[in-house]
DNA sequence: TGCTAATTTCATTTTTTTTTGAAAAATTTG
DNA sequence: CAAATTTTTCAAAAAAAAATGAAATTAGCA
């Protein structure tokens, strides 16, 4: 059996990088998946995120071993997000990626595309709780009103706190 | 064709309570898929929010429309985060539930339940790459170094920033 | 412009998640 | 304790999400 870990001497770098992007890997793809992005979303960033040089999407896939189509639709992701962006390579004509480390502008993003938008529609299923109310007799709706007025104060406080999250990541 | 918002004139309350449940289910159905929650589990709170008495598992079953299998498994995820409980109902043998109203206490649980055990397998990830790193040279891991720091800062920022987070919503 | 390589798109397939429903288990009470 | 009711469990079905791969499109270059 072959020493995976030697106690007493050095391993090859390449057997090193292997074993730190299979972390990365590891990492990113549970991470991402609490955000609720696909497993390819995850490996692509892991794999980018210990990577000294930007990879062209054929490496990408090669190395991973996912389809075109997943790596492309990933990619497409990752730059909504900003969490890569292309590298120009002299004398390539491939897009070449590379990770975006800053992960406070990372979480910036992903409140503001994948969270945000949710917020609008709240405010508009408050609002149409609101226009029932309209037209009920003061009485016996004050159940509602209190309840309503919860949702108000949770979605206001949701829609504050939120951005500013991404600002207290000073580390 | 029936009045559903009448402009001039009063509705029955069984009409503004059913408008009001439907948004509510909305909501809350949202919501909770954001939460990665499934649609079960949001269509369930979103009745018990603007229910004034508590509901047994049947009303539940046949005013949503769904399976007891459905409806048991939903009411177990509220409960283990405690956003309903369920109320004693004297000459009556069924359980009934209640949502749990405060959110500042139902996040806190959630990030308690669902993110931060995630966060101890990240701590081993980083553990892992540490390791790697340990049977290499000195030079050419500078690279390495500096991603693994930047990891530990965001798992550190993370486990102190998400449970403080809930203590945030003062609202 | 035309050729080639790179990338995107999208219908189909595969995988994963959620729901169902009926059987099993648990609970209440007469 | 037994009968009736409520609740849970879990294998199977259905639905939803993600990945594939090949065709279509786009972009770079001679």
């Amino acid at each position: 059996m072959p020493h995976l870990s030697p106690i007493n001497g050095k391993q090859s770098i390449q057997q090193t990088e292997k074993a730190i992007e299979i972390e990365s890997i590891d990492f990113f793809v549970r991470m991402m998946s609490i955000m609720g992005m696909p497993r390819s979303v995850g490996e692509i960033y892991g794999l980018l995120y210990f990577s000294e040089d930007p990879l062209p999407m054929d490496q990408i896939v090669s190395r991973l071993g996912i389809s075109m189509g997943s790596a492309s639709q990933g990619l497409k992701t990752l730059r909504s997000l900003k969490a890569v962006r292309t590298n120009y390579v002299p004398g390539d004509r491939r897009d070449h990626y590379l990770a975006e480390t800053e992960f406070r502008r990372l979480f910036s993003n992903f409140i503001k595309e994948e969270i945000m938008p949710h917020m609008e529609s709240a405010k508009e299923r408050i609002a149409q709780m609101e226009e029932a109310l309209t037209y009920q007799d003061e009485e016996s709706t004050e159940f509602y009103k209190v309840r309503i007025e919860k949702l108000k104060r949770l979605t206001r406080a949701g829609g504050r706190l939120l951005p500013a999250l991404a600002g207290l990541l000073k580390f």
